[in-house]
DNA sequence: TAGACGTAGA
DNA sequence: TCTACGTCTA
């Protein structure tokens, strides 16, 4: 693997990939030319004067809600509010949650994709184990933003995004959470 | 490129892999079994009740010294030394360091691969950039080690590696310093 | 659970 | 220069 380049940078569907479509690596993602970001949450791009949104990856490690498939709350980015030893603090309205406040505006189509824990048969044993695993679930638009103060006592903008009707159904299994 | 899989972990060369073959990512050295870890500078293993160790990767990021490419002079892991907003501290012989030590007794040859700055063509537009590239140089035993105490007043643990004979020579060129 | 010579883009 | 919902092994 030579010269990995990621994929240019598209607002909506990307070419020969399609809903449902799975992933195993944030890489490939950028490769497919779904998310370039190698670890930031969401991509965007400027669009006439503006930063606008073009894909956010909800991998669980924010409180996302994700019970209604057709609705996703997507949390902001900053604040150092994952990992340890960050000390929590105010996220900003700039960068990837200023490109999805003015994409409320734009009404411009962004790319969700859904890392979840799948199940994986683990080689030659027969128990299973645990992959995340990254899965395309189409066009959304984004409808609303708000702000909330966080457990951490630190402020965070959610983002409300809706899905586009006219898509496949999402074949979407989440892992059962092992209690 | 579903489910990838690091090889499994050698001694010694690795079928298929010749001195001068050049990589571009970490991940890649994972793939073909030179180097396991992602981001660690040593790889080891459990041989014979004790730790050893099975590769170094040397790029760059510490006061590493490579005039004579017979001769490394590889710089222990741990003790925040890289990173801003860490504390350093003094470095333990643990883990990477202390299978190092263990392979000066031991006398395994230990596979060595070099990041380096290539100026590499730039796409469309006719200027160069500067891209590490990672290359596998052979196999060296660990000769002998000490401790230092670097500028920031902390232990540094040091390990010299010498080139075992008999192996191609060195296709290496360094990009120039850009002062 | 945490460490580790990672990467690309702004 | 810095951020960022990384990813592996121990």
């Amino acid at each position: 693997a030579r010269g990995i380049k990621a994929g240019k940078q598209l607002i909506g569907s990307v070419p020969g990939i399609e809903v449902n479509d799975q992933f195993q690596y944030r890489v490939e993602l950028a490769l497919a030319g779904l998310h370039r970001p190698y670890q930031g949450g969401i991509d965007y791009m400027k669009h006439g004067g503006m930063i606008i949104a073009t894909s956010v990856v909800s991998s669980g490690s924010y409180a996302d809600d994700l019970e209604n498939p057709d609705v996703l709350i997507y949390s902001g980015q900053g604040g150092n509010l994952v990992g340890r030893d960050k000390r929590p603090e105010d996220q900003k309205l700039e960068r990837g949650n200023l490109a999805l406040k003015n994409s409320i505006s734009v009404k411009n189509p962004v790319r969700v994709v859904h890392g979840s824990k799948e199940t994986k048969a683990s080689g030659s044993d027969a128990r299973t184990k645990l992959v995340l695993t990254y899965n395309y679930h189409g066009l959304y638009t984004v409808e609303r933003y708000w702000d909330e103060v966080g457990p951490h006592g630190k402020l965070v903008y959610m983002f409300e995004l809706k899905r586009m009707p006219g898509q496949p159904e999402l074949a979407w299994k989440e892992a059962k959470k092992l209690d």
